[in-house]
DNA sequence: GATGAATGAGCCTTCATTCAT
DNA sequence: TATGAATGAAGGCTCATTCAT
């Protein structure tokens, strides 16, 4: 007996990505997945149900694995803008190096295949950061200012410098790395 | 294509918009572009070649707007940071009472259809405020860094702004405006 | 402007019983229709939303018909004898010249397409029939028995000579006719 | 192809008759065949070599099966009138407690599965019945019809009683037997 | 110019059949 | 032998585009 390859789905995942990168996710298709994955159409459908589960368990995986980057070596017990750099470097730095993960989930928000459900269980991803601007906020350390607005400054910053590092071919050099965050310290700072 | 009825194409684009909002840019079919615009299919090849046509002279139209709206009441001779504030301000208004555009140019962005001529274009938008920027710098009243990153800085969090502000159902008030421009603000200041 | 075709669903209704008569109802494919109707697959989602559509559309056109057929030069209030005769008759002959109707109709009982509410509508095509039957047990001419059975025992007969004739390459000439008109008679008189 | 274990081909062919009650020939899978009959779907393919096989075998197993129904307890000996009624009901029962079978044979006769061969196989089976009424017609019990005219009148009523039994919830009880059994039998006798 | 029916390539999905284990 | 994953050719349906009116 033939068992269920345990490579497949990471292999599809990543010839779904590839084809986001190269035409947005209006590019799928299921031929499209399949032959860049070198498999047959119909192998697809081992593996998912549909299209739309394909593309939610991409999407979950994706949600995964950024919580994961996100808090490498962040040690929530460190002193608050150490560990508010240590984040918002893994972000950007994740973001930039998982470039497709970002367009993807982009992407998938305004698809007519996300769920309100799934939505939600995204902002959770967050939650340490949160927690740790709740603390420079009672730290005195940042503006007392509603954490969503906060979390907002700081993600539409992050995503912007990923962007613009990929469209207009820039490299992310450890200058620009901290003149963009001096940018946003200089702007929640207290 | 000869341009009778001058009324149909801003109809057409209106539709397309309604389009995009309800179901994004996978959600544009000539069909369902001209149910929404009461007009036949055929008739839209009379107005446009094909889609991309279509999709290409929308999201001109919708940078030719943007434009105009960006810098409303901008008076280059004021003094910077008032300019600063203008632009900050109507770029956001505009943003949010405009978010179908945004959304589309989002979408358009990362499909299948741009090219690179246009994004370049896009990009001349700005000048009004790299110009600004630039005196800003000239004047010592904001950082002296490449004015690409302030730029980036500024948009990435005006675009956040903008989605947050729909998606969760958020209402602009003077406070919430004040409070995020001073987050920007205290960012590029010198 | 070109004008929906009045002559493309019985177009494509022929084409269906066509492949129904080949191939029977599985053999039934969108492609094959379009095809043997001489247009284009799409076109036939002008004319139907779906299979199923087409399918149950048919199967209404074909039920009207048999009522039709069925009770051709039927006079109600002539002879019993005379009019169920008639009736026999028109139904044999109905069935034998539209064979494939009937191959259809039976095909689509047992299909996945059938509702229940379609069944039931069915059945009142008879109706003109029960009642002659009735009227032939009220005057003693048949015997009294439920006429539930007697139905059966009439249009069973019928749809079996008119399947023989088919698959057997047999002739209905007269001799055949009165032949098997007697054997029904002499069963059900009483 | 091998045959070991001599319990599987029974079990598929159980199968594969449940799934034509449930949806008719069109709905059988290989794939569901497999699974109803809790094997897998390349196990089917050590029995046969084809779906074609598999419809054909389960035919021959069905004809063969109803030859022997049909003339249990019938004793070619006996007087006309007992043979007859036996045989009918026979037949009767049988299509009624093996509904299935009759539905897949009749499905099975409009299928593009089906050879001529098999078609003249089938007539077979009623040889001795065929028989049965030449005696009939030489005891001059029987009206002296072409036998074809004979079956066919015959067989088409207890094919219709078996449908309408189950189609309408019927229960055969032994009243609705004479009662049929009457009409036939008045039909053809001389 | 305006209409909407007509077209057919292409998309998602299913399924008979094969094959590695 | 038995398994079920893998294959790829259709099948149902959609949609950009054309064309007759």
């Amino acid at each position: 007996m033939k068992l269920r390859d345990e490579n497949k789905v990471p292999q599809i995942y990543q010839a779904t990505l590839k084809l986001v990168r190269a035409s947005g996710i209006a590019g799928i298709t299921m031929q499209a997945v399949a032959k860049e994955a070198k498999i047959a159409t119909g192998t697809l459908y081992i593996y998912f149900n549909n299209k739309e589960s394909l593309l939610v368990g991409l999407f979950n995986e994706c949600a995964k694995n950024s919580a994961s980057g996100f808090f490498r070596n962040y040690d929530p017990g460190g002193p608050f803008k150490t560990g508010f750099r240590t984040i918002w470097l893994n972000i950007l730095q994740y973001r930039i190096s998982h470039f497709e993960e970002m367009l993807f989930i982009e992407q998938f928000f305004t698809s007519p295949y996300i769920e309100e459900a799934t939505k939600m269980a995204v902002k959770k991803i967050f939650d340490p950061l949160r927690e740790l601007i709740q603390r420079g906020k009672d730290e005195h350390l940042i503006k007392d200012i509603d954490s969503f607005w906060l979390l907002t400054f700081m993600t539409g910053n992050i995503n912007e410098i990923a962007k613009r590092i990929h469209y207009f071919n820039k490299k992310l050099t450890p200058e620009i790395e901290d003149l963009n965050f001096q940018l946003c310290w200089d702007g929640i700072k207290s």
